[in-house]
Parts: C-alpha cells; sequence; structure tokens
DNA sequence: CAGTTTATGTCAGCCTTGTTGACTTTCCAA
DNA sequence: TTGGAAAGTCAACAAGGCTGACATAAACTG
C-alpha cells in the first residue's frame, strides 16, 4: 500500500516531494513485473495456435477497427511493413483475415477478421481482459482512473493521438 | 459470459458496473501503448553501446540488487540462463558487470556494477525516470496511487512477491 | 499523356533475444 | 565418497524485429 498516511503528507502545491527516485524506480518495476502478466495468459494460448505476439496485436487491431488499412495498421503497431507482411500473410492464409481492395481507393487492403478470426480474437481477449478485470476489481474505480491517467502520460504523443482516436472512433 | 449482443450490461451482483468490455479493451490498449514509450527512451540509448533490452534489464536489477546471484536474476527476469548467460557475458567482458565467487557457497555468481556499468545504468535510468516523473506529475499523486495498485494487481502472484521483496529489501 | 508518388507485397539477409537439449565443471552436503 | 545443485558452455533453432532492393498497380500531378 502506498505510505502516505504515515505523515509523508504529500505537498501537493508544486512541490513534488514524492516523486523520489526510489519511488519512480519501483513505478519502473512495477510497469516491468505488470506487463508480464498482462501478456501472460494471451501468450499461453497463442502457443497452441502456433502464433505469437505480433499476431494477437494485429488481430486485436483488426477487431478493433474492421476494414483499417495496411498502412494504419503499421502506424498503430509501430513495426516495419516487411515485419506486419509475415504476420499478415500467415493470419490471411490460415484464414483467420480477409483482405479486401479498396473502392475508392484500389490500392489500399482493407482488413477484417473471418469468423474463424473473431473466434481467435475472442478467446485472447476474453483471457486478457480476465485478468484485468480481476485488477480493476481488486484495486477499485478510483484506482483504475488514476491507472489511465498515468499510462495515457506515458504515451509518446503520437501513440496518445491513436489512443485517444479509439475514444472517440468506435 | 461476455453478452456481446446487448453489450454494455455487465453482470450485476456486485458493483461492477463500470466493468464494460470496452472499457477493459481500453485499459489493455493504453497497457499497450504505454508500454512502448515506457521502454522508447532507453531503447534509444541502448543502440548507442550496442545493447538491447535485455541488457538493460540486467543492468537494471544488479544494480537494484547488488551481489544478487545468477540464479536469483533468472528468476526476476523469467528467462532461460542460456538467455541471461549471454547477455551476462557481454557485460561483464565489456566491464560493466563485475561476477565474484561467491564466499559461503563458492558456487555462486555475485553480480556487481563496475564505474562504467554504473554509469551506464544511471543514463538509463535517468532517461526511463525522467519520462515517469513528467506523466507523475501531469497525472497527480492520486492517479499514482492507482496506477501502482492496478499494475500490483496484474502482476502475476510470483512476480508481485518479487516487486513486493523489493519494497522491504533495500 | 508522362512522370511521380503512394500503397502494398515480396525476397534476401541480418540482429536480438527467446527457446531446448546435451554436456562439463565445481563443490556442497548427506 | 558420491549424488545433485549451481553455473557455464556449445549447438541449433524460432519469432519477430530491422534494412535494402525491387515489383506492381493505382492514384495523382503537371
Amino acid at each position: 500500500m502506498s505510505d502516505r498516511g504515515t505523515g509523508q503528507t504529500p505537498i501537493s502545491g508544486e512541490s513534488l516531494l514524492f516523486l523520489t527516485d526510489d519511488q519512480l524506480r519501483r513505478g519502473i518495476e512495477a510497469m516491468f513485473f505488470a506487463y508480464r502478466g498482462f501478456t501472460a495468459d494471451p501468450d499461453r494460448i497463442l502457443q497452441d495456435y502456433a502464433y505469437g505476439r505480433a499476431h494477437h496485436r494485429a488481430v486485436h487491431f483488426i477487431k478493433r477497427s474492421p476494414g483499417t488499412t495496411v498502412n494504419n495498421l503499421l502506424d498503430i503497431l509501430g513495426v516495419t511493413k516487411q515485419s506486419l507482411n509475415r504476420v499478415l500473410r500467415a493470419l490471411i492464409e490460415d484464414g483467420l483475415v480477409e483482405s479486401r481492395v479498396g473502392k475508392q481507393d484500389r490500392r489500399e487492403r482493407h482488413l477484417y477478421l473471418t469468423e474463424t478470426g473473431q473466434e481467435l480474437e475472442k478467446e485472447l481477449s476474453e483471457a486478457q481482459r480476465g485478468r484485468m478485470r480481476a485488477a480493476y476489481r481488486d484495486a477499485g474505480p478510483e484506482a483504475v482512473a488514476g491507472f489511465r491517467q498515468v499510462l495515457e502520460q506515458i504515451m509518446d504523443p503520437e501513440m496518445r493521438r491513436h489512443f485517444q482516436a479509439f475514444k472517440e472512433g468506435t
């Protein structure tokens, strides 16, 4: 728990005394350990399908924005097209993702999850949501609000833009 | 379980009304985007030294627990000894880490940062702390408390044990 | 229309960092 | 004295990043 009650009244007016290097270090470690847990459940599931985290990410964001283009996905995932292409090709060949030629701009490929793709996405995201739900429940709504605030501040501005786009978008 | 028909009506019974699938998804995406930012600054620095994230992690936890054994580090990092060994060997050869034979148990190797190692660690952690400090400042102390609470709940129990050990330990 | 830019795909090759398996050396402890 | 734990090493492999080069089709621009 936070040791804030024990006389260490955080001077909230500009002073920032609550930000010692050690506390920041603990925040860094919390991110490291938590991210491991965050990916653990999907990783286990993915093994059964001989897929990796990269496939999960692609599937997640196609689910999030059905019909998204390859370029848009590249932007969000922050990898090279060669790297994404390898993953996408596998998903398309295996019939989890469908790639449709754009109607206005026929250079573009629009990506959709097939039935099978949606099933995998559901399995993965339910596992991951399960852990998040439990964590949120144990921490409480106030903590959750703070959690999201801090995460948003940690992001690079460009990523924050993507993140916020989903807020209004869907 | 997750009836996505009406979607927004979560299972009642407790006060879990704030935990819709969509909110959980947003939390998941927040973790994804934030982790990218979280590692971005050290990653940039590491390029200059021809090291990777694995080296950073090793250096971080050796700094945190000087004299830690290889086995303990393996436990914390959650990789195989072969994988860690490759990284450790490079750091030792380059004179950033010193490996001392244990005194009680001479099978064990105790790991320490050299002067040079401490310099690199400082450069990396200052960059990473800088981002965390800015995020904490912008989000405020209450948000930070919630942030840490949720992260701790996301961890696997074993990782949480490690995380909490640092709390009392040093 | 010709030329350029854009979106995508693909081949080849490289790097980091993870994995397994097999084997050795050291050395504590029963 | 011997079994087994701790540590190191070698080999091989895979995922998933990366760069560079090149191809194609479509859209855009002068």
